[in-house]
DNA sequence: TGCAATTAAATTGTCAGACAATTACCTTCC
DNA sequence: GGAAGGTAATTGTCTGACAATTTAATTGCA
């Protein structure tokens, strides 16, 4: 556990990364007590809220907890999945957004990793997965519902597709790629008929993994996958002859 | 950007959370320049090292980056995916290590998702991704290599191979899932004869994805995936008998 | 002796003020 | 007009202190 005194960087990175290799190398092993944070400024030579400053990038990432009192301190964390869910989301979400990823792009890669999935859902789902499915069918089938709730509702209706291969690997890596696309579809108004379409693919899909038919399940998101695209390429359409006009209105 | 003075989080978390928030929600667009430590003090009423905490936090996410001088402050970071890369790797790692999954399941998965890359690598891959597949190739034949740096190389074709399906999402979700696996593939020690048998399937990998036969690739994937797991289930059984052995030498 | 209340200690959370380091901008001098 | 130096703004770090919280020990009492 040693510093570069001659790094460009700031010590409180230095002093985050020095701990985390330890974190990672498994030299502090999970629930393992790192020293309190005036041992730790000792150690390394700075003061305590420069410690500390590098503890908070570390409870950033959940790599630690920290605890107050006695027998306080800061802990090496067990990394939970649901909490790799979450960072993993927001990360996905801004790199969509920051980076005009193109619906097209992400649509793709969904859909290619959802195919990768159903083969193993349609042999191992439980009754749960296919009750959440339907549920979500039911309530996609409301009149009145808004696009936001239509949208989270196929979000959710997808994670129990996924779940249901039962690996948490792969529910864990597909959470970020199906959640990410949340905003991107939430452009997408769904017409009375463009909803009555996917619902009726997620019966499709949802038919062919209770009926365990790989085959089919495929076949089904192929088709939602198109006809997926074909929605968010005429929004995308739409709104690149809206800016047409209107910089040709406006022009500067 | 309020907080809530009965929360019984941290201020630092507390602010952390409101400034993300901001960001997530495209209020703080890319390459903003967030208030200086000395306003955002005096607006959230907190000190300049609580709000300097905060701050840290949202660095270690790459969310926003800092610099000194007189035009210096915090920036909304435009989270490039080479960042993303990193980012999810060490989180995959921790996940895979302190969660003890199996290396089925994270072989399942790798495998799974890098079969829904091969159509689209089949149909896109540029002469520089078979140039690296077959460097990689080449690499892996040579007598001598390390385990280690076989496995390195392992990975470097494999990335190679999504890479070449043009969907730089699809290489982000992957690179987890693929570098994550590197530790424990390490626990394997290839003979020369489980080498020859991958390095043969990497060959017909490499060839069915440059005849563009999506068909051959998949089913060379697939039986790579096998062998695979076949390997590492003996490494595994080993380990367990070993485990067992020492068990019953000397029982507590 | 047994138990409860109090006190003490250790640790993190927060604050205040200060100085150093860095960078951009402005002024002044040649 | 250009270059040198000064100035202001901002982050990086330090020191010292106090508050809040939790555990452990100690003390008082029955």
């Amino acid at each position: 556990m040693k510093l570069d005194p001659a790094s460009p960087k700031d010590l409180s990175a230095q002093i985050a990364a020095a701990i985390r290799d330890e974190i990672v190398s498994g030299k502090l092993i999970v629930d393992a007590r790192l020293p309190s944070e005036a041992e730790l400024a000792d150690h390394f030579n700075v003061s305590r809220p420069t410690v500390r400053e590098a503890l908070k990038r570390l409870a950033a990432q959940s790599l630690i907890r920290t605890q107050r009192g006695a027998t306080g301190g800061a802990f090496v964390n067990r990394l939970s999945f649901e909490e790799a869910y979450g960072q993993q989301i927001t990360t996905s979400t801004l790199l969509l957004s920051m980076n005009a990823v193109t619906f097209d792009v992400a649509c793709e890669a969904r859909f290619a990793l959802e195919r990768a999935c159903a083969p193993l859902s349609t042999a191992r789902r439980g009754p749960d997965h296919l009750a959440r499915m339907r549920h979500e069918i039911a309530r996609q089938s409301q009149p009145g519902l808004s696009d936001e709730d239509f949208c989270a509702s196929d979000v959710a209706l997808h994670r129990a597709l996924v779940d249901g291969a039962g690996n948490p690997v792969l529910s864990y890596q597909l959470a970020g790629a199906v959640e990410a696309m949340q905003p991107l579809m939430n452009m997408i108004t769904f017409t009375a008929r463009s909803r009555g379409a996917i619902i009726d693919l997620h019966s499709r899909i949802t038919d062919a993994i209770e009926a365990q038919d790989a085959g089919s399940a495929d076949t089904a998101l192929c088709e939602l996958a198109d006809y997926t695209m074909t929605l968010g390429r005429d929004v995308m359409a739409a709104r690149s002859t809206r800016a047409a006009d209107h910089s040709r209105a406006t022009p500067d």
